[in-house]
DNA sequence: CTGAAAGCGCTTACAG
DNA sequence: CTGAAAGCGCTTACAG
């Protein structure tokens, strides 16, 4: 069934099916009834490949899990607490208002031309970047391509350093800072001085932030950072898990580690409750990104709450927003998170 | 960039690039390369809708993942531990294959249209559909389009009495019963006699394999199942608290349970916690599913183990098959489980 | 208000 | 082996 079909059945010509099903103000509404009444009756759907060559939009929109350091076989992506809930807040709010998701996910470099394909022959409106690192290169390839492009956690200070804010494009970040401020001196204020801190991938926004965040408040409060307490997990909990166990064959102890994601909070605690140390009692660990399985672990994890949902609503209205007009324009957002305690993180010593 | 340019550039025709680009054989080796040299340099992608719109396929699978019990707001399918690892591995297969994934939740009836749209609209090659329940009139629509269509986890029986089995269809299910056996006999033979279950959703072909799985091997084995060891949990979390808090009310308890997803089986560990019971010395309990999770609780989870990652990437495989031919075929296709014992179901009693 | 026609960017019989 | 042309099913200036 095409529109021809419908045009003869209804009495009109294609053009005027068209107007009908684009919503044209210049329809008398007998007319527009009258076509309408046929579309319904025979469950016709215009083929979107037609429009979309004809100029339309595609009402779909690109998703992109990017997962370089996954190099482990299975489940990779959606193993991570990260990954899992952005998927589907995107997917709710996309088809909420009416668009499709397409979904793709790269592990290494070349797959990056992948979203570049997806651009090029047109199969999306524009696209939704999760789990970059930090790489300009890749950000100026795609910011190149001059369609609604929005990322997620990415450093704006690199963005703007680039010029590369006068294509379409937004970034949607979460407070990271701030949440991590608030996590170190909640420990600060319960007593402790003697703080770890388990660190993320370095070369991702939120890595970053969340280390820089965690020196800046430990300088504040003129309490000594120790190297042997900085350790290196990369947002992996068996690298966590690692690290952990290497400080524990030393002397020295800190007596509170701020993790920087709940995974590797959660590692280390196994690890921890292993060597039969207890926590919060001997050490209080709190974490990031407040996942699901937070509150559901004995003991329950302190943690700082990142807004996942409202990242991944915000980021589809952006998109949306940015196809609706052909307006260049950079935004940027940063949604708050929130020190969520619990019991991992213990009370007053 | 259009073919056209290319075809200037390098001195032929449209048709003649097509061809190249579609590995068509009549094309000299001479030819062929420099075509595909020009189409290097300009890093010319073909566009996807006028090639769709040509009578090509779209390289796009659509994946619908069906949650109608969920009215619950927020994170809603993902947080489901069943379709996670479901779609993770679709589009890590998908995107292996060269194909482009479209991702659409269903939360009510209504959604359904959105499946038959996707379709119609002939945005995708074919669908795979995962969550769905009994409802044969869907099945039935959605199978009268005629396109690809794999269901996961559906009774064939129905399919064929409804003689739905013309059209371009496959059923991809795992061997439930034959799992649930395998754990309820390792419960007896461990000396059980008094073997309660909680069950998923009825109008699930899952859920109600499961149950029969376990009525019948009680049956084979001489031994009585109470009915109000029998609790209705829908494969939810909190309805399977709430009846388990209800059976622990009664005096009877059952020495062991078998849960029909480790959702359930986790979340009454929990319950029996709180009421000082110990698992599994008190009440073993095995779950189904082995999802991540089983294997870090306290204590960990016997579980049987669904091939999740097979029965994707089986499906995707059939879509793939189903496009290429023309010939209407029906298949099915029914995965073994495995019992992985743990903890939570104890040892000889 | 509305239709005929051009155009979107491909593919593929058809003819040579 | 290869090009000119028709066709896929829409949208949208253009003309009336």
């Amino acid at each position: 069934m095409r529109s021809e079909d419908i045009a003869k059945l209804a009495g009109v010509s294609r053009s005027t099916v068209s107007r009908v099903i684009n919503n044209y103000p210049n329809v008398p509404e007998e007319t527009r009834v009258k076509v309408l009444k046929v579309i319904e009756e025979h469950h016709y759907e215009p083929n979107s490949f037609a429009r979309a060559l004809a100029g339309k939009r595609t009402d779909t929109i690109g998703l992109f899990a990017i997962s370089l350091s996954g190099k482990n076989i299975g489940n990779r992506i959606y193993q991570n607490n990260y990954f899992a809930p952005f998927v589907e807040a995107v997917v709710d709010t996309a088809n909420a208002k009416g668009f499709y998701v397409l979904i793709h996910t790269v592990y290494s470099r070349e797959d990056f031309q992948k979203i570049k394909q997806a651009f090029m022959q047109k199969r999306i409106d524009g696209g939704i970047l999760v789990g970059i690192q930090e790489d300009i290169e890749i950000v100026r390839e795609l910011s190149d391509l001059n369609a609604p492009l929005v990322i997620i956690d990415y450093d704006i200070t690199e963005i703007l350093a680039e010029r590369l804010d006068k294509g379409h494009l937004a970034v949607i970040n979460s407070k990271d800072y701030d949440g991590t401020v608030a996590a170190i001196e909640h420990l600060i204020a319960l007593g402790h001085q003697e703080i770890g801190i388990v660190c993320g991938e370095q070369n991702t926004y939120s890595g970053k932030e969340r280390y820089t965040a965690y020196l800046d408040t430990m300088r504040k409060h003129e309490l000594t950072v120790k190297d042997s307490f900085v350790l290196n997990g990369h947002f992996s909990k068996q690298r966590a898990a690692t690290e952990m166990r290497k400080l524990l064959a030393s002397k020295e102890l800190p007596t509170a580690i701020f993790a920087s994601n709940d995974d590797m909070a959660l590692s280390i605690i196994e690890v921890l409750h292993e060597h039969g140390i207890r926590v919060p009692e001997q050490i209080a660990v709190i974490g990031f990104d407040d996942i699901d399985l937070a509150s559901r672990t004995v003991p329950k994890l302190s943690s700082v709450k990142l807004p996942l949902y409202e990242m991944s609503k915000a980021a589809v209205q952006k998109i949306i927003d940015m196809v609706g007009t052909s307006e260049p324009s950079f935004s940027t957002l940063s949604l708050p998170t929130e020190l969520v305690l619990r019991e991992s993180s213990g009370s007053k010593r």
